[in-house]
DNA sequence: CCGTGTGAAACACTTCACAGCT
DNA sequence: AGCTGTGAAGTGTTTCACACGG
């Protein structure tokens, strides 16, 4: 990752473990794509399989929702995953405000996979008067001024920082004064919240980083052989 | 994150534990910026604060490196970041082939993280007739069927997948054939590697749904208490 | 008979508390 | 006196192995 946790979700999270939490929406993907190819029902052996995980582990993971299994039998494709959504709050539709439109946030706006899981990108926010009033996915790149109002007409309760690390701090307290509660931030700094605020942090600095130590780990091996 | 682990290191990561490597570029980026602070010494609660852990976790990582601190005094801020530095590979320099340059690939190649850490950009491969031969960051876009060569070429050991989901297995694997041992991969699939290939996976939409969840129980939670 | 659901065991990670060095 | 480095305790996560129900 370089997604990396940033703030636990508070205190506790209907008791379900933050591990199974973080894996819930890769269970969810792996049962659409069975859904789309006509699969009705799956073995926790065949969906671990899918998903890269322990038949134990998934077993466990989805035990922390229900009993949605038939024993001898398996998982129904449809209803796992509806369980797994509404778990997830995919069936509510969330509206997404996002500051900082370069690349990367252009990247974010385009992306297909927001608007298939219930999200919807409410607003673009951007200071440079280069990009305001521009559309993008049908949707106006408006001022920095219009942060407030926008969060705050569309409901929005998630928003994504994709602005360079100087301004994100000042971007995320004006967000979550405005009434946002869970932030995605790509910029490289670690932003400080009010209690109750959720942080996600994804860093690709970092993540090459990781990579790279593995990397020279496995280099050293080879010239330990070699040598 | 959520950046999510794909692949342990392998074996064992050289005794440190994957929980700690994780945190390592956290550490180092926060040195940085005590450095071209002028900070020359630092303890580990102040240096913990700095990266949002504990005093206790923060020294526990550290230990696992070595003994680079002075008790009664504290950590070396230039003698630590080169430690850490070495430990994480960025004394080296890193050749990464990115592939894909839709939205995301382009915001990746135009990073200024990655130059400033040792990763240089060697390589930008796309499908796109539409694409190749363009010029970005200083590096011309080339075809698919230049992979195999830039890979070689450059003896890139980092790859990142920036391509649609229905490509990126395939991609993947032309990498790894090429001699890549490490990918980051942005596409919504799971990889499948040969052993000794490590892989780690960005996801936005899994971001987003983590963030959805903590997000509905936190709204779940007000809702009982009002109602 | 087969595969889920789950206690119990094993493992990993974090926090605590203090010994030891400067 | 102060702060690091670390065994020990505590907590969270994964795996094991099997009882249970369709």
């Amino acid at each position: 990752m370089s997604t990396s946790r940033v703030e636990p979700g508070g205190s506790r999270s209907r008791g379900v473990p933050e591990a199974t939490v973080v894996r819930l929406p890769l269970y969810h993907r792996v049962l659409s794509a069975l859904r789309d190819r006509g699969t009705r029902v799956v073995s926790s052996e065949q969906l671990a399989a899918a998903a890269g995980v322990s038949p134990a582990m998934l077993r466990k993971d989805l035990s922390h929702l229900g009993s949605y299994g038939t024993r001898g039998v398996g998982y129904d494709v449809d209803y796992l995953a509806f369980q797994i959504s509404r778990e997830l709050g995919l069936t509510h539709d969330w509206a997404v405000v996002i500051v900082g439109i370069g690349n990367l946030g252009q990247a974010l706006a385009s992306y297909a996979g927001f608007a298939s899981r219930g999200f919807r990108v409410a607003a673009l926010i951007d200071d440079d008067p280069e990009l305001v009033g521009r559309q993008l996915q049908g949707c106006r790149i408006r001022p920095l001024a219009d942060l407030e109002d926008a969060v705050r007409a569309e409901h929005a309760a998630i928003g994504v920082i994709a602005t360079p690390g100087a301004a994100a701090q000042s971007v995320c307290d004006r967000l979550v004064a405005a009434g946002v509660t869970s932030i995605l931030n790509f910029a490289p700094v670690r932003l400080r919240v009010a209690e109750g605020v959720d942080v996600r942090k994804v860093d690709l600095a970092m993540e090459l980083q990781i990579l790279a130590f593995h990397e020279q780990r496995k280099a050293g091996l080879h010239s330990a052989v070699a040598g």
